[in-house]
DNA sequence: CCCTTTAGTTGTCATTTGATAACAAAAAGG
DNA sequence: CCTTTTTGTTATCAAATGACAACTAAAGGG
């Protein structure tokens, strides 16, 4: 197995997790969001309160173009704003609870399809999996 | 560990593998071909020759949209197109000469990438990885 | 033949996304 | 204070994408 063959197989095996993951999501389609819009919400999930720059940051967004996508957001009621009263320049972004309950819907759609996939499998295959997520995202995908 | 920490567990996976994968095909933006028309190439790559048709499914693309951006590929001299001789309603396209040349470069480029992360381990390791690769590939990604 | 279906093209329009300039306000550092 | 830097906003504009109607041409089935 030569370094080329097994990139060969990343490669493949990033496409098959790309298809699936799309699969996953699909549920994104039925809320009123763009794509880019539930990216930046995906990511408020996990780390709040976000400054705009954050997002820009790891949402690959221009900082003007973050604040138009954060201000129709706000229209849209899915998260919440406040200054930071250590430095008044900046804005703290945390999902309100409508986002919140999006993301609930949305994640629990997701799991369901998981669920489906992993149905069937022993307790001994499921430490298995575990085991090769974290190896491939610890020496392949950090 | 519940259903639901090993979901997690693969989210967070997912995540690090679009991160990754994104970083590495970064050489796509010095090419002159939209995301959209880089998708095409791609599946092009690794299925020749195929009808719009296949394409507008595999690519999730409408049709007529597809029609559209074949013909912008087929301006820039990145693939060709010649009619079935059994059934003539339908178009074989297949990557050019400057088609596959670019996609060669890109695929160079991202392959750096990869060696550069597996540079130093051992080919015990190298193994552990193409296992964890086809074990999760057939039982969560497939 | 004629009718229906399939494959693809063309054109048009709205929305989304990306890029950039100009601006305002707060902080930081003399 | 005063200048510079940082953070964010607003306003435009161009390009990319998505959706859909109307059309052509070939195949398929009586």
């Amino acid at each position: 197995m030569s370094h080329s063959d097994l990139f060969q197989k990343v490669v493949s095996f990033a496409s098959s997790v790309h298809e699936v993951s799309h699969e996953m999501t699909r549920g994104v389609k039925n809320e009123d969001v763009t794509p880019v819009q539930y990216k930046i919400l995906e990511y408020m999930m996990f780390s709040q309160p976000v400054t705009p720059s954050q997002i820009a940051d790891c949402v690959d967004l221009s900082l003007p173009n973050t604040s138009r996508e954060l201000r129709k957001l706000l229209e849209k009621g899915l998260c919440e704003k406040a200054v930071d009263d250590a430095d008044r320049r900046r804005q703290l972004f945390r999902l309100s609870g409508d986002g919140q309950a999006m993301l609930d819907r949305i994640f629990a759609q997701a799991q369901q399809g998981f669920e489906r996939k992993i149905a069937g499998l022993s307790g001994e295959e499921l430490k298995e999996i575990e085991r090769a997520l974290a190896l491939l995202q610890k020496k392949v995908f950090k």
